[in-house]
DNA sequence: CCATAGCGTGAAAGCGGTTTCTCGGCGAGC
DNA sequence: GCTCGCCGAGAAACCGCTTTCACGCTATGG
C-alpha cells in the first residue's frame, strides 16, 4: 500500500482549498505595514516607488487578493445590489436581469437574485432580507399593498421601484406604461373594424393586469360603439391555450391577451380547432418577446423595451447609491408592433355589401 | 426661514438611511455583554432564561439584525454562490437560474449571477473575481478549453461545472448527454424515412455543438445511406431565420436546429417563402423550450430538463460546500419529445410507389 | 543654525460580529 | 466546614481590511 491513503483521501480529491494569503502576511513578505499594502493595491499610495513595486511583487508572490467581505466590513459596502422579483422564470424578468447586471458589472458591481414565488408575504420579507447585505435593491413587487411598501420603503432604501410610481412612494421608480400600451392596441383593432374584443386577464391582483384593464376602459370610453368581454386567464401559455373555447364563445373578432406567452397559447389551441388567425379572429399579444416575431403568423402586439429597461435601473439606483437626488421617475412607453396576426374584422352582420 | 433647510434637503428627500443598531448597542440595552447577545441570537445560549428575555427584547426593541458581512467575516463564509454563464439571456439558462435560486434559498443561501457575455477570456476572469466573496461556484464556461479550465479550478474550489464532464477535471459536474439527444432525434427522422439531413450548427467554439456533432456522426456510421449536410448558423432565431435559403438548397428533407430559437426561426422564413413544415420539409429544435409546444406546427425536439438540472445543481454544490465528498457526476438524459414539424419524408425519386 | 513645515510610513483603532478562555459564584461531596 | 467542580456570563482575541493619527525624518526659510 503506498503513500497514507485510506479512504477518502485527507485531502479531498481535489476539494481543499488552500488558504487565501492575508494583507498581513504580504506586509511581512515586502517589509512594510499593512497599511502601506492597503495603500498600494488601492491606488493611493504615494511615496517611494520601490517601496510600492516591492509590494506589489510580493502580492503577486503570494498571490494575495484582498478579501471581498473584509473589505465590505472596512468600506460599508458591498457592491452589491438585489433584484427582487415575483418570478425570474419569467422571460420579461430575464430580459431586465441581463441589461440590469450587465450594466452593474460595467460599474463593478454584481447581483443577486432573489425570488418571492409570486408570493405577496413572502416579497415583504425576502426583500427586507436580502436588502441587508448589499447595497441597494430593485424590487419588482406587482402584488404588494401599496400600504405595506409605504412601510416597507424606509427599510429597503436605496431602492428603486418597478412598476409601482406613485406619489405615495418615497423611491424613485422605472415602468411601463401599460396603460397608453394597451390603448395603442385597442386604436389599432378598432382601426381594423373591429367593435367586439375580448381580453385574457393576467395573474388577478397584479398591478400590470390593471393598468390593461384601465387603459382598456379608458378606451371604451372614447368610442360608443365597442364591447369588450374579460376573461380571467394568467400569464402562462397554458392559459392562453386553456380559454380557446372561452374566447370562441364570445363572439368577439379579436383577443388580446394579457401576454405574448398567453396569446402564443391561445393560438396553438385556435389552429388545432381550425380557426384560422386572422382571418377568423385576430390574436394580439403583449411584451414583444424575442420569439414572437418568428411564430406563425407573426404576432401582432406591444413592444416593451424590458432590456433598456433593466440598464435604466441600474442607472437609477447607481445614482441612488451614490448618494446623488433620487432620480426623477422614468416611464417606458411601449410601442405598438404590428404584425400578421391582427387583420380587418369581418363583418358579420353585412355579408354581401350595402 | 425655518429649520435649516437649504437647497437640497439634507435630508436627502427619503434616501438617508438610519444607521443599523449593532450588538453592542443591544448589549448595553439589554445590560449583558455582546457574546451573550450573540449566543442567544443563534441559539447557543444556555442560562438564565429570564436573561435571554432581555436580549430578545432589547433587540427587538432596537430593531436589531446582524450584519451579514460582519457574520461573514467572522464565520468565513457567506452563504452566496455564484451562476456564471455565457449569456443570462439564454432560455436554457433562466430554466437553470429559476431552480437554482429556489434550491438555494431553501437551504438559505442566496445566488449571484455573472455573466461572461460568451467572451472566453472574460469567463476565466470573471469565474476567480466572483468566486471570492462566496462560498461556491456553479460554472458553466462552454467556451473556455480544457486545459485553461484544469489550470483554474484549484482556485475556484468548491465547484461544480455544467456540461462540462471529464475525468481531467477535478470538480463534479452535471451535464447533458447531448450526443444521445441528438441521435434520438436522428433515429426518429431516419425513421420517418429522411436520409438526407441538414444540421444548423450553433456556436462553433461551444462544446455543447461538437456533442451534438459528435452524436451526429456516431449515428451516421450506423447506417450506410445517410448524408447529413452542415450549415454553421448560431444560437438566435434570427441564425435560423437567415438560413432558410441555405437549407432550401441543400435539399435535405429533414433540418435538425442546434436548438429550438433556431429551429423557429427557420419555420418562420420557409413559411414566408411556402415551404411548409412538415409536408415539404421536416425541422426539429433542440432543448424544448416552454414556448414550442404552442408554435404552429408544434416543434419536435428533444426535451432537455433544465430545471431540474438547476436544482441538481445546488444539490451537488452545497454537498460540497458542507465539506461531503464530491458528488458523483449526474447525467441528465434528454428526451425525444416528437411534435408535429416531422414527418414521413417524401420519397423523392419514388413518386408513385414501386 | 535652529524652528517648522511637509512627506513617507507605521501603529492602532475601528467595521460588527463570533468564540475561546477565564473567572467568580454556587452546590455537592467528604 | 472546606475544597472541588460546574455553570453562567463577560473580557478579549480574532476574522482581514481601511484609515486616522502620530511620529520621525528631511528640506526649507529666517
Amino acid at each position: 500500500m503506498s503513500g497514507d491513503s485510506w479512504g477518502p483521501d485527507p485531502q479531498a480529491p481535489g476539494q481543499r482549498r488552500q488558504r487565501a494569503s492575508t494583507i498581513a502576511e504580504v506586509a511581512r513578505h515586502a517589509s512594510v505595514s499593512p497599511a502601506t499594502v492597503s495603500r498600494v493595491m488601492n491606488g493611493r499610495f504615494v511615496g517611494d516607488p520601490e517601496v510600492a513595486d516591492r509590494v506589489r511583487k510580493a502580492a503577486t508572490d503570494l498571490n494575495y487578493a484582498p478579501s471581498p467581505v473584509a473589505r465590505s466590513l472596512a468600506l460599508g459596502q458591498t457592491h452589491t445590489v438585489a433584484f427582487v422579483v415575483p418570478d425570474i422564470g419569467n422571460p420579461t424578468f430575464q430580459a431586465m436581469l441581463s441589461n440590469l447586471s450587465k450594466s452593474a458589472a460595467a460599474d463593478g458591481y454584481r447581483v443577486l437574485v432573489a425570488d418571492s414565488s409570486e408570493d405577496p408575504a413572502e416579497e415583504a420579507l425576502l426583500a427586507v432580507g436580502t436588502r441587508r447585505g448589499c447595497d441597494g435593491l430593485v424590487l419588482c413587487a406587482p402584488r404588494m399593498s401599496d400600504e405595506q411598501l409605504s412601510l416597507l420603503l424606509p427599510a429597503l432604501r436605496p431602492v428603486l421601484l418597478i412598476n409601482r410610481s406613485s406619489p405615495r412612494f418615497d423611491a424613485p421608480s422605472i415602468s411601463v406604461d401599460y396603460d397608453m400600451g394597451i390603448q395603442h392596441l385597442a386604436e389599432h383593432l378598432y382601426a381594423l373594424g373591429h367593435r367586439h374584443f375580448v381580453y385574457l386577464e393576467g395573474p388577478e391582483p397584479s398591478s400590470s393586469n390593471r393598468s390593461r384593464l384601465d387603459g382598456l376602459a379608458a378606451f371604451a370610453g372614447r368610442v360608443t360603439d365597442l364591447v369588450i368581454d374579460r376573461i380571467p386567464a394568467g400569464s402562462a401559455s397554458a392559459d392562453g391555450y386553456e380559454r380557446a373555447a372561452a374566447v370562441r364563445q364570445s363572439g368577439a373578432t379579436a383577443a388580446l391577451a394579457y401576454n405574448d406567452l398567453v396569446a402564443v397559447g391561445l393560438m396553438s389551441a385556435l389552429a388545432e380547432q381550425g380557426v384560422s388567425v386572422p382571418q377568423d379572429i385576430s390574436v394580439a399579444g403583449f411584451d414583444d418577446i424575442p420569439l414572437v416575431r418568428y411564430v406563425t403568423p407573426r404576432l401582432t402586439t406591444v413592444s416593451v423595451p424590458y432590456g433598456p429597461l433593466g440598464a435604466q435601473a441600474w442607472k437609477g439606483l447607481h445614482a441612488l447609491i451614490k448618494g446623488e437626488m433620487p432620480s426623477h421617475n422614468v416611464v417606458f412607453q411601449p410601442r405598438l408592433q404590428p404584425r400578421d396576426s391582427t387583420a380587418p374584422a369581418r363583418d358579420r352582420h353585412a355579408i354581401c355589401g350595402p
